[in-house]
DNA sequence: AGCACGCCGACT
DNA sequence: GTCGGCGTGCTC
C-alpha cells in the first residue's frame, strides 16, 4: 500500500456528462503549492494530453493506478473556500462544468490556454524524399522556424481548416507535437487602425477590397477595425493584409477609462430626506444583524436611491468588509461611477469588460490584496475576490443584463444571494420597477421592503401624453411623428432644452421585401430578415453578423422591385433631421461602434449640451440622468408589447416607466409622449401614471393562474444541431428519457412539460434550434433529475451531433 | 469533446 | 497478409 497526497481536480474542456473530480497524485516537490483552489496542469485521457484543472480538495489516499500532476500554475490559490463552493453551486444550478464556472469567476487576464504546437523532427528520423510536395512544404516551413509553432499559426499559414495534415505527419514521424501553456492574449480594448505616417502607396499593388479599406482609413484618420469591417463589408483579414504591407498600423484604444479616482474632499455631506434616512437606517440594521438577509429598496425614478447607497456604504465601510455595487451597464452610467469615485477615492475598483485585460487584472489584484474595498461593476462584479463580503447592492435589479445568456447561464442575483448567505451579509435589491418575483418576495416577507415614494428635491413626475398613431394616420400624418411630439421637440429646440427619442429597432429599415414574389430578404445563415443600414448601404443580419452590399435585385426571383419597411434608429435620425435641419442630433445604439463615439463620450457630449436630440434604442432609457431633458418620446410603444413571452409586459412596463422617468429630472417639469396604435393598452396607461402597484397586482394574478414565476420555475432545455431533423429528434428523445425517469423515480414531482417546439429563431448561424419548456420547482430533486438526463443524453451516440443545454428561467422562453 | 483501440473490407 | 476506415467506449 502506497499512501500519498491525492488532489481532486476538475479539468477544463470536460463534457458535462463526464465532468467530475479526477484524482491525481501530488509529487513531493509540489506538496506545498498544490492546495485547494490552485490551478494545475495534468495529463488527461488515453493520449495524456495536457489539460488545465483546478484542485478542489486534497486528501490522503492510495496512489495506485493514478496519474500525477505535471505542474502547479499558481503560486497561491486563485479561489478560496467560498469561491470553490460558489463554483460547485453554479455547476449544480446552471448545469455547466466545474471548470466553466471557475473560468467565469476569474478575470480573463488571469486565464491560461493550453495550445498544441508542432515542430520539425530531425531529417535522420524519416525519409524526406517519400513526402508529397505539400508535406515537404510544411516540413520546410517548420524546419526553418527551428522551434515548435502554435497550431493556429500553422493552420493560418497553410490555409487548412483542420490539423489533420499535421497529425498525419506526426504519425509518419516527420513532426513532433507538444502541448504548451500560454497566457491568453485577447485584450478587450478597441483595436484601431491608422495610415502609417508619410507612407508611399504608389508602388504597392492593392486588391479592390484593400483599396477600399485603405481609402476609408485614410479618410477617417483613425478608425476602429470593427468599424472598417462594418462600412466596407470585409473581414479583419483584409485590414491585417494592409498592416503587413506596412501601409497602416494598429494601436489600442481603451473603451472605458476610470477617470477621477481622486477623492473630492470639497464634496458636501449628503443630506437625506426623512424617507431616505429611514430606509438607510433600516438597511443598516439588517446589515448589522448576524444573519444573511435580502432587502428590496423600492423607489420611484428620481427618488435618490444612489444617495441612500452612498450613505449606507459610508456607515459600513470602516468594518473592513467587501462591498459590491452592481449596475446593469456600466458604460451608460459614468455619472454613477464618478459619484462613488468622488466619495471613496481609490477605495473603489471598477469591474468592466470594456477595460483592457491588463487594467481588469490590476483592478482584480487590488481587490484580492485588500487595497480596494468597494467594487462597482456589471454582473461579473458579483465574483469580486473579497475575503469577506459585507454588502451587495444590485441597482435596477429587474434588468436582464444580470442574467448570462451563455454557459454558465447564471443570474447575478442568485450568486449574490449565495455569497451573502455564506458571509451573513446583506443583499440590497433596488428598483423603481422591481421584477414581479422580487416584489412578491418583499410582499410575502421573504425579503424586507423599504420604499421611497417621493422624487428628490424639486423634481416632479413628468406629464405623459399618449399619442394615438391610428388617429394621426387618419388625419393624413404619415411621418411617424405625432403632432404633439413634433410641437414639443420644436419648443425644446427653441428653448435650449433637450429631448430623447426611443425606438427599439436598430438600422435604417428593419426589413426588405420583394413586391414581385412577396418574399422578405432573409439571412442565408439564419431564419431572420435582413436589416438595411444606410450608413454603409448594406443589408445586415443582427444575429450572425452576415452582411451584403445592397442592390435592388431580389435574391429569390431576381426582379428589381424591392421595398423597404419598418423604421429603425438610423431612419428616425434622418427623418427628424429632415424636419428640424437646425437640430443637433445624436444617435446611440449598438451600431455606433467607433471609439470616437463610445457611449461614455456620447453621454458626456449630450450632458454638456452639444446636442439637442438623442435618438436611440432602449439603452437611452436606462439610468441616464440629464437635468436638461424635459421631453421624452417613445416612437413606437407597440413593438415591445407583443412578444410571446410571459415577461413581455413586465419588460415593457419597466422600459416605459424608466424612459418616462428620464424626463424632468432637473428643476423644470418634464413631458413624455408615448406613440402607439393601441392607446387603450393597460400597460401604457399604467406606465404613464408610473403606477407600479396596479401593474403588480394585475400581473401577479396572471402569474399565479398561469403557473409562472414566482409560483413555478421555467426551465428551458435547448437542442442545437447542424441538422434540423436531428435537433428535433434529439428533443423528442430527451423528452422521452426525462418523462420516463420522472415517472419512475419522482412520481410526485410537479411538472408541466411543453414541446418540443422550434426555438423563437429556428436557425442561427446555420444551426437549427428546438426547445422543451419545463414548468417545475427549481429544487435539488428537480436539478438531480435534469442533470441525470442531460448526462445520459450527452453520452448517447445516436445524438452525438446534437447539443442539449438547460437554462433555468431563461430570458426568452 | 477528443482520442485510442479494434473490427472489417480493400488492396499489395 | 497489412493498411486504414470509422464505430465504440473511456477519461483519475
Amino acid at each position: 500500500m502506497m499512501s500519498s497526497q491525492i488532489a481532486e481536480i476538475a479539468v477544463e474542456k470536460a463534457a458535462y456528462s463526464f465532468d467530475k473530480a479526477f484524482d491525481y497524485v501530488i509529487p513531493d516537490s509540489m506538496l506545498d503549492k498544490a492546495v485547494a483552489g490552485t490551478r494545475v496542469l495534468v495529463p488527461f485521457g488515453r493520449g495524456n494530453r495536457k489539460r488545465q484543472g483546478i484542485i478542489t480538495a486534497v486528501h490522503q489516499g492510495e496512489s495506485k493506478g493514478l496519474k500525477s500532476v505535471i505542474s502547479v500554475l499558481d503560486d497561491e490559490p486563485v479561489l478560496n473556500d467560498e469561491m470553490l463552493k460558489t463554483a460547485a453551486f453554479m455547476k449544480s444550478h446552471y448545469f455547466c462544468t466545474f471548470y466553466e464556472a471557475v473560468k467565469t469567476m476569474l478575470p480573463a487576464g488571469i486565464n491560461y490556454k493550453v495550445t498544441t504546437m508542432y515542430g520539425a523532427k530531425d531529417e535522420s528520423e524519416f525519409s524526406f524524399d517519400e513526402l508529397t510536395d505539400e508535406e515537404k512544404r510544411v516540413y520546410n516551413y517548420l524546419f526553418s522556424k527551428r522551434k515548435a509553432v502554435k497550431s493556429e499559426v500553422l493552420l493560418d499559414a497553410f490555409g487548412y481548416s483542420t490539423t489533420e495534415p499535421f497529425e498525419l505527419l506526426v504519425q509518419k514521424g516527420v513532426l513532433y507535437k507538444s502541448d504548451e501553456i500560454f497566457r491568453k492574449v485577447n485584450d478587450a480594448v478597441m483595436k484601431m487602425a491608422a495610415v502609417t505616417p508619410e507612407v508611399d502607396i504608389s508602388g504597392v499593388k492593392l486588391t479592390e477590397k484593400q483599396k477600399n479599406v485603405f481609402e476609408l482609413i485614410e479618410m477617417a484618420g483613425a478608425i476602429s477595425v470593427k468599424e472598417v469591417c462594418y462600412f466596407t463589408g470585409v473581414t479583419a483579414a483584409v485590414v491585417d493584409a494592409l498592416c503587413k504591407k506596412g501601409l497602416i498600423y494598429f494601436f489600442d484604444e481603451e473603451v472605458f477609462r476610470i477617470e477621477n479616482r481622486q477623492k473630492d474632499s470639497s464634496l458636501k455631506e449628503i443630506v437625506l430626506s426623512e424617507e431616505q434616512q429611514s430606509a438607510c437606517d433600516s438597511l443598516y440594521n439588517e446589515y448589522d444583524s448576524p444573519f444573511p438577509s435580502v432587502s428590496l429598496l423600492y423607489g420611484v425614478t428620481g427618488s435618490g436611491k444612489t444617495s441612500v447607497f452612498i450613505k449606507l456604504i459610508e456607515k459600513v465601510i470602516d468594518d473592513g468588509k467587501g462591498i459590491i455595487v452592481m449596475v446593469p451597464e456600466i458604460s451608460l452610467t459614468p455619472q454613477f461611477v464618478s459619484q462613488f469615485a468622488k466619495r471613496f477615492g481609490d477605495k473603489i475598483a471598477v469591474f468592466h469588460s470594456a477595460l483592457s485585460l491588463g487594467e481588469r487584472l490590476d483592478e482584480y489584484k487590488r481587490v484580492k490584496q485588500g487595497l480596494a474595498q468597494i467594487v462597482i461593476g456589471t454582473r461579473s462584479a458579483v465574483f469580486a475576490p473579497f475575503d469577506k463580503v459585507g454588502l451587495i447592492i444590485m441597482d435596477e435589479e429587474q434588468e436582464y443584463s444580470y442574467k448570462s445568456e451563455s454557459s454558465p447561464r447564471y443570474h447575478a442575483r442568485e450568486i449574490a444571494k449565495f455569497r451573502c448567505s455564506y458571509n451573513n451579509a446583506l443583499l440590497v435589491l433596488s428598483s423603481a420597477t422591481p421584477s414581479i418575483e422580487t416584489y412578491y418576495y418583499a410582499q410575502t416577507g421573504r425579503y424586507s421592503l423599504n420604499t421611497l415614494s417621493a422624487r428628490y428635491g424639486k423634481a416632479v413626475l413628468p406629464e405623459v401624453v399618449v399619442a394615438d398613431m391610428g388617429e394621426e394616420l387618419k388625419n393624413g400624418n404619415t411621418s411617424g411623428f405625432s403632432d404633439v411630439l413634433l410641437q414639443n421637440i420644436a419648443y425644446n429646440i427653441e428653448h435650449k432644452k433637450q429631448s430623447i427619442l426611443l425606438l427599439n429597432r436598430r438600422g435604417y429599415n428593419t426589413f426588405v421585401t420583394c413586391r414581385a414574389c412577396g418574399e422578405a430578404v432573409t439571412c442565408p445563415n439564419c431564419s431572420i430578415s435582413l436589416t438595411y443600414h444606410s450608413a454603409n448601404n448594406r443589408l445586415m443580419c443582427h444575429y450572425c453578423g452576415y452582411s451584403v452590399p445592397y442592390t435592388d435585385e431580389c435574391p429569390v426571383c431576381h426582379s428589381h422591385r424591392l421595398t423597404f419597411g419598418g423604421t429603425g434608429t438610423q431612419r428616425a435620425e434622418k427623418d427628424i433631421s429632415d424636419i428640424f435641419p437646425e437640430a443637433r442630433i445624436l444617435r446611440m445604439d449598438t451600431d455606433a461602434t467607433s471609439s470616437k463615439s463610445s457611449y461614455e463620450k456620447m453621454i458626456s457630449a449630450f450632458a454638456d449640451g452639444e446636442y439637442d436630440i438623442l435618438v436611440g434604442t432602449q439603452m437611452v432609457a436606462k439610468g441616464l440622468d440629464f437635468p436638461n431633458v424635459t421631453l421624452v418620446g417613445v416612437l413606437n410603444a407597440d413593438h415591445m408589447l407583443y412578444a410571446d413571452d410571459y415577461r413581455s409586459y413586465e419588460r415593457s412596463f419597466s422600459l416605459l416607466t424608466q424612459v418616462v422617468g428620464r424626463s424632468g429630472r432637473g428643476n423644470d417639469k418634464g413631458m413624455a409622449v408615448i406613440q402607439t396604435f393601441t392607446p387603450e393598452n393597460l400597460i401604457i396607461s399604467m406606465a404613464s401614471r408610473q403606477d407600479y402597484n396596479t401593474f403588480y397586482s394585475n400581473e401577479i394574478k396572471v402569474r399565479k393562474a398561469m403557473l409562472y414565476p414566482p409560483f413555478a420555475d421555467i426551465c428551458l432545455v435547448g437542442f442545437v444541431s447542424q441538422n434540423r431533423e436531428a435537433a428535433f429528434k434529439g428533443a423528442v428523445k430527451f423528452l422521452e428519457l426525462f418523462t420516463e425517469e420522472a415517472k419512475k423515480n419522482y412520481p410526485n414531482m410537479p411538472l408541466r412539460i411543453l414541446g418540443p417546439t422550434p426555438a423563437l429563431v429556428v436557425k442561427i448561424s446555420n444551426k437549427y434550434r428546438f426547445k422543451i419548456i419545463i414548468k417545475c420547482k427549481n429544487n435539488s430533486e428537480f436539478r438531480a433529475l435534469l442533470s441525470k438526463i442531460l448526462c445520459e443524453f450527452g453520452k448517447s451516440k445516436e445524438f452525438s451531433g446534437v447539443t442539449a443545454y438547460a437554462d433555468m428561467n431563461a430570458l426568452v422562453c
